[in-house]
RNA sequence: GCCCGCGUAGCCCAACGGUAGAGGCAGGGGAUUUAAAAUCCUCAGAGUGCGGGUUCGAGUCCCGCCGCGGGCACCA
């Protein structure tokens, strides 16, 4: 009977849902496993293979702890607000809701062809007024705590997509879609006050079992850092500049000081004479995107101008000018500095523009030497400072304290902690998210005025009010003109009769911005818990019963952002008694990226072969310029890449040559599967051609989970052939003498146990590898396999609920116990010993698994091998290792 | 520039500090076939990116480089 996945894939998953075999238990008796998959943004392109891998881990370890007697929780839903839907609404005229139903459709369709365990009773639609009724309701949670707040702040405003666009999205000062240009513009934006719990969300990553590469992102994101605040008296009557600084024990080696573009005392202390420099400099820099202002970084070159204006330095009464300079930033801080330019490099760089005082005040504790040409940025204990008036031969660490005591007691200093994280701007002036459930009084100038008529009237934004949250969800209104007006109150500002209501003879106003993507997903796992409560956003029992998150799998380029964001709600609902657990996720593995099939590129100028070291960057892709280009370490001309096939390139040395010109080096490498590329796996086709079973194996197969790992359509056929021959043992089987496998069937069973809990599924295959070839080969009987159907179920669930059939069973394999094994049989009794002289290998004596130190040090110098080296030598020591090696060492 | 990860056979990848090979792809030879595909059997293939060090013993630990990938980047 030939093995068919095409009839019973979708056998067994009309099965499985008739049986409602995944479906959620709630038996308490049982311990509780919460695996879950960062839901996946229903995008027109369809499954990717990379969501496969991370989408069959989970359910590897989903189906592996229900064998083992858990109660497991695995739902999956959409994240289905966000922008592609709503561009895709304005070029084809599809509303976004029903394009996105479309892709949710598709999605879930080739999720369950791919026979994932979800339990689809869980499942949850970020887009659905009765899940966006709570994502509300958590934000008036926010608002009611003060947490969600109205703030002008700095934008990137594009009028001509009229839309305000992100950092990301901004390249020169003009729009990265369209070219258009880009203003920075004040703009009234609904922010959530997450610096309100930063050290909290620093600290209790402590004793996460998260990836460190990801823990440490977030702290550097968060950026916690500790200082001071000083005040510089400036020569102005009442006006005095506040700084903050890492670095009170350099503050007599302050000589100038820089306040940023958008400083409000720059207005103040700038001079008649310098007016006119000061203002085009402040105009420049306040037009530049946070971005350019980065970019410029790569010029290397400090830009500034003097105020004309000087402060006071409190600690030595100096007297120092005031610069404005773009390379202080306006929102870190007090967005002013003092500068010390002997032992802060960028200070050291902008005194070194413009001939400014270097004063050294830290030298290298013990008198070592200086650096030359820089800044000496050492602190702690191994730096002492000098020049420093009573302050003079303090470590660098008893100055800090000392000097902002001193000036504390002066009322001129404070011990301070800042933060790069900043608040988190919550509005977008877009049609597809989540209404901010908040409306404003409307001021009308006549008192019979209608202001959805136009008439004249003023919106208290000043004056917000929550909608009740009996009133939740507050719908999207329907619309057909999703399209940007130019006006940053987005598109619901055209919906006059939805946006204007009156309430007792009085006017109000809704907010017509929406929520950000992010929202929803901020709390999905929690609703995911108890999906379809009206009453409240979900039991409190369901909560303690299932949180917190046992293992969360996703992709790391969400390991701030979303991860950030997240924890940030969820300790929010703890402090308001609504969750019991600190953290939401527990454990957190990202899956490695998929990579294109490994491509080998020759690049060429004009028809002339260049070799691979001549050749720069890749440029990224344009409509005008078709294929793949790069520049050239020298020179102006692009080369075009020529896409080689194995057969056109041979291995030499290091890399690979053209075989035909074998001067000239290839780049051979995987890239990110893109578009541009075509390079880009659809699962759709491999499950058509190979099985979900095949690629679910495949996907486990490639490479170490988090590690990125190429594609190859090739190597598939190692899975197959594995899959085949699971078949088979089981189909066409073989009868063996005895049980000769219960040795390997009980090792077998214990590895790909272990390697399933710690991640490595390709090791875990390739046990299950060797146990089916040694069925295949010299016969099984009836509990290899069974064993070996069990063990493969977590990964070819389809082939081994036919096999279990097969075998004679009516339960479905998926509800099966996983086999246990019995210690004493994994462990050999005869072992083959490695043999070393003095750390070489000299040949291997085989014993009995408890065998002493003497007998095997006999045998082995009875070994030919063993003799030759020890000739003429002395045996000075034996290391001996029970049952690992033996190593005489001799001289 | 800084931080993290990774460099093992033609390729993808394994290897508690203890015989460099678990597995897979590709390759050679053979069986089967009219032939090919598929399948099966079988063989060969690297001394672990480079240079030092620690150790009885280093792919593994330490130091310094190189390459690739990812992240951060004037945060005072």
């Amino acid at each position: 009977m030939p093995y068919t996945p095409r009839e019973i894939e979708p056998k067994w998953q009309s099965r499985w849902k008739a049986e409602r075999a995944f479906a959620t238990d709630q038996d308490a008796s049982k311990p509780k496993y919460y695996v879950l998959d960062m839901f996946p943004y229903p995008s027109g392109a369809g499954l990717h293979v990379g969501h496969c891998e991370g989408y069959t881990a989970t359910d590897v370890l989903a189906r592996y702890k229900r064998a083992k007697g858990f109660r497991v929780l695995h739902p999956m839903g959409w994240d289905a607000f966000g922008l592609p839907a709503e561009d895709f609404a304005i070029k084809h005229g599809v509303h976004p809701h029903d394009r996105t139903q479309e892709t949710i459709a598709n999605f879930k369709k080739q999720i369950n062809s791919l026979g994932f365990s979800y339990d689809w009773e869980h499942e949850v639609d970020t887009t659905s007024p009765e899940y966006y009724r709570w994502t509300q309701w958590i934000f008036l949670q926010l608002f009611h705590k003060g947490l969600a707040f109205q703030d002008e702040i700095a934008v990137n405003w594009c009028a001509a997509l009229g839309t305000v666009l992100a950092n990301e999205e901004v390249k020169n000062g003009r729009s990265e879609r369209g070219d258009h240009p880009v203003e920075r513009v004040m703009l009234r934006q609904w922010m959530l006050k997450i610096t309100a719990y930063a050290d909290r969300l620093l600290d209790d990553l402590e004793g996460l079992d998260w990836p460190t590469s990801t823990m440490v992102m977030q702290r550097e994101w968060i950026g916690r850092s500790e200082g001071a605040e000083i005040t510089f008296a400036t020569e102005l009557e009442g006006e005095s500049i506040t700084v903050f600084t890492t670095r009170p024990d350099t503050l007599f080696g302050a000589t100038y000081m820089v306040l940023a573009p958008e400083h409000p005392l720059v207005e103040k202390l700038t001079t008649a004479a310098q007016r006119d420099e000061v203002q085009r400099y402040a105009h420049s820099a306040k037009n530049k995107s946070d971005r350019e202002r980065q970019e410029a970084l790569g010029a290397k070159k400090k830009t500034g101008v003097f105020t004309g204006s000087y402060a006071i330095n409190p600690v030595n009464g100096a007297k120092v000018p005031v610069w404005i300079a773009d390379y202080v930033l306006w929102g870190y801080g007090t967005g002013a500095i003092m500068a010390v330019p002997a032992h802060d490099q960028r200070d050291y760089e902008f005194a070194q523009a413009f001939s400014l005082p270097i004063v050294q005040v830290i030298a290298p504790k013990g008198g070592g030497s200086m650096p030359e040409g820089e800044a000496y940025e050492v602190s702690g204990d191994d730096a002492v400072m000098v020049n420093s008036g009573s302050f003079t031969g303090l470590s660098s660490a008893e100055g800090k304290k000392k000097i902002v005591g001193e000036l504390a007691s002066k009322g001129v200093a404070k011990p301070t902690v800042n933060y790069k994280l900043r608040d988190w701007v919550f509005s977008r002036q877009r049609y597809w998210g989540e209404p901010i459930p908040i409306y404003f009084p409307v001021e009308m100038e006549r008192a019979d005025g209608d202001p959805r008529k136009g008439d004249a009237h003023k919106i208290r934004y000043d004056q917000p009010i929550a909608v009740r949250e009996a009133d939740l969800p507050l719908r999207l209104p329907p619309t057909t003109d999703f399209k940007p007006s130019g006006d940053p109150l987005g598109p619901l500002a055209k919906l006059q009769d939805w946006r204007f209501f009156q309430q007792d003879g009085q006017w109000f106003a809704r907010e017509t911005n929406t929520m950000p993507q992010w929202a929803g997903s901020c709390w999905y796992y929690l609703r995911f818990l108890d999906p379809k409560n009206g009453e409240h956003i979900f039991s409190s029992d369901l909560e303690n019963r299932w949180m917190n998150v046992d293992l969360y799998v996703g992709g790391a380029e969400h390991a701030v952002l979303h991860l950030l964001y997240a924890r940030f709600w969820h300790k929010v609902l703890y402090d308001l008694g609504h969750v019991t657990t600190k953290e939401p996720f527990a454990k957190l593995r990202h899956q490695g990226m998929v990579l294109g099939e490994v491509e080998y590129t020759g690049w060429k100028v004009d028809s002339d072969w260049i070799t691979a070291k001549d050749v720069g960057e890749e440029l990224d892709p344009s409509e005008e310029r078709p294929g793949i280009w790069a520049t050239l370490k020298k020179g102006s001309a692009l080369a075009q890449a020529v896409k080689l096939s194995e057969t056109q390139v041979k291995k030499a040395g290091e890399g690979f040559v053209v075989s035909e010109a074998p001067s000239i080096l290839v780049d051979a490498r995987a890239h990110k599967m893109s578009k541009s590329r075509g390079n880009v796996i659809n699962p759709d086709d491999v499950v058509a051609e190979h099985g979900a079973d095949a690629l679910r194996g495949y996907e486990m197969f490639m490479g170490d989970f988090e590690q990125a790992k190429p594609w190859d359509t090739r190597a598939i056929k190692g899975i197959t052939r594995f899959v085949n021959n699971v078949w088979m043992v089981v189909f066409e089987p073989k009868d063996c003498e005895g049980d000769a496998h219960a040795k390997l069937r009980h090792k077998t069973i214990k590895l790909v146990g272990e390697r399933i809990e710690t991640f490595k599924f390709n090791t875990a295959l390739s046990a299950l590898m060797e146990y089916v070839s040694a069925l295949q080969s010299k016969g099984a009987t009836k509990a290899d396999r069974e064993a070996l159907v069990q063990l493969v179920a977590p990964f070819a669930p389809h082939l081994a609920e036919e096999c279990w059939e097969a075998l004679g069973h009516k339960e479905l394999v998926c509800k099966q116990p996983w086999p246990s094994y019995d210690e004493a049989l994994t462990i050999d009794d005869v072992l083959v010993i490695p043999v070393q002289v003095s750390g070489k290998m000299r040949g291997t004596v085989e014993v009995a698994r408890d065998a002493t130190e003497e007998q095997v040090k006999a045998l082995a110098m009875a070994l030919d091998n063993v003799q030759k080296a020890l000739e003429g030598k002395t045996l000075v020591k034996v290391i001996w290792v029970p049952a690992k090696m033996l190593n005489l060492v001799v001289k």
